[in-house]
Formats: C-alpha cells, structure tokens, sequence
DNA sequence: TATAAATACATAGATTTACGATGTATTAAA
DNA sequence: TTTAATACATCGTAAATCTATGTATTTATA
C-alpha cells in the first residue's frame, strides 16, 4: 500500500531538504514547508503531516532548528529558523547528499568496474 | 552506531543498483556484486552483507532474477541474472532513480518557489 | 606451517525513517 | 451550511538496511 514511489528514495533525504529550505528562506512554517516542496518539484515529492512533523521536532530536539509562535488570528503558527549549528549541519549534509547523488547517478549510467577476476 | 554517511541515502536504491549491475554484466554473484559497486564508487557505497543477501532473495521471490549454483573446487557459487520481467524492471527502477536524483538535486540547488501568501 | 585475511554464502534482531490513519481546530470558499 | 484548505499533532505500521553472528573454503603471510 504505497502509491508514491519516491518514498523509499526519500529516506535520508527529508531532513537535509528542510535544513535547506529553511537556510534559503530563513524562516517557515511547517505546512508552509510542505506546499513549498510540493510547488517546486511539481507535485513530485509530497511531505506528508506524518513525515513532517517528527521530523521538524527531531530537528529542533536535535538543536539544529528553533522556532517561534505566532498568532495568525485564533491559530497558532510556528516558524522555524536554523540556529548556529544548523547552518553549519546544513551545508554538511547538503555537500554529502549532493556527493550521493553524484555517486549513485555515475554507477547506473557508466559501465561499472569488473570485481574480481 | 552508523560510520557510513550514505547509509540512510541508499534506502530505495540498493535494488536499483543490483538490477543494473546485472543488466550490464549479464550474470554475477552476491560477493562479486558488493566489490563491484566498492570499486566503481571508490569506496563510497559500502553493500553489507546483511543488506546484499536478502535484498537478492527478494528479488528472486519477486521472478526479477535467477539463480545458477556454480561449485568452484568445494565452494557454492550463486549467479545471478536477469528474467525478462526483470529486464522491464530495470528500465522502470533506473528511469524512476534518474527522474528522483535530478528532482532533488534541483530541490536543493535552485530557488525555492514560495509556498504560500 | 600456523594463522590471518579474503572469499562466499546465510540469518536474526535492532534501528531508522517515512507513511497511513486519526485527531483537533480555525478559516475560507462553494 | 457544508466542504475544502489551513495548521498543528501523535500512534502504530511497514520497509529497508545494518550489526552481529555463524559456517566454511581458499589464499597469503609471518
């Protein structure tokens, strides 16, 4: 039962995808996040509330995010923003998956090397 | 507990991996698999064997690939190639792996459109 | 020649990650 | 007025990989 098949892909990937949204705009909210990333891969990855959520509490457990509420009317809004060392966690893990992704997409597209004998 | 920093990345696309291998060298077995993908990333990806074995298992349940026992002196060799359904889905798993290295290569590279207000 | 390293298979249990389902509540649109 | 969108949240599940462990043969090394 798993319509998307980008899920499994997206495992490892969710969190630097955040980290870097939230480094770009500096300060977002969580379904905010969610429609952003839905837009501007054109409804390719879709975060969903179950995903989301942990995931921005992980990250601020973690020390790497911080966030401050906001009122909008009767609502309660939460926006995140990178601290210190999220910035820095930041480009760590936007090098690395970038490395990753150059890594995974140069063994499937060139002829691989003999392994032994 | 994690030493490798591409561990969590990999999710989803080890099976890509294997399919491809076998899609390019015709028939190959577990062992020779693993060195394969060390020595054609530059010890980049690291396939563990509790990873290699049941994901290759799997594959076989699913009719993707075969197995032939070679006896090497007192030693089981297994190789491993292609059914036909297997070949189709090499072509889906690849084309599926390309589309989602370059959607997020560009989520993360490029200017986030706005989500929202 | 003893012993370590490499080859080659395998599985059980733990961990991680994201998702589906569900829940609450406000606001805007039909 | 009733549905959809906004906006937060959590629980339990499923899937994937890893660590640790195990067996056994072959090759290299001290």
């Amino acid at each position: 039962m798993n319509s998307n098949p980008t899920t499994e892909l997206l495992k490892g990937t969710l969190t630097t995808i955040l980290l870097r949204l939230l480094s770009e705009k500096g300060k977002m909210y969580g379904y905010e996040l969610a429609q952003c990333v839905k837009e501007t891969t054109d409804g390719k990855v879709l975060i969903k509330e179950g995903s989301l959520y942990p995931a921005l509490h992980k990250l601020e457990a973690d020390g790497l995010i911080q966030c401050e509420k906001v009122m909008i009317g009767k609502r309660v809004r939460k926006y995140y923003h990178l601290t210190p060392a999220g910035e820095t966690a930041t480009v760590k893990a936007i090098n690395e998956l970038l490395e990753f992704l150059s890594t995974i997409h140069h063994l499937i597209t060139t002829e691989p090397i003999y392994g032994n004998t």
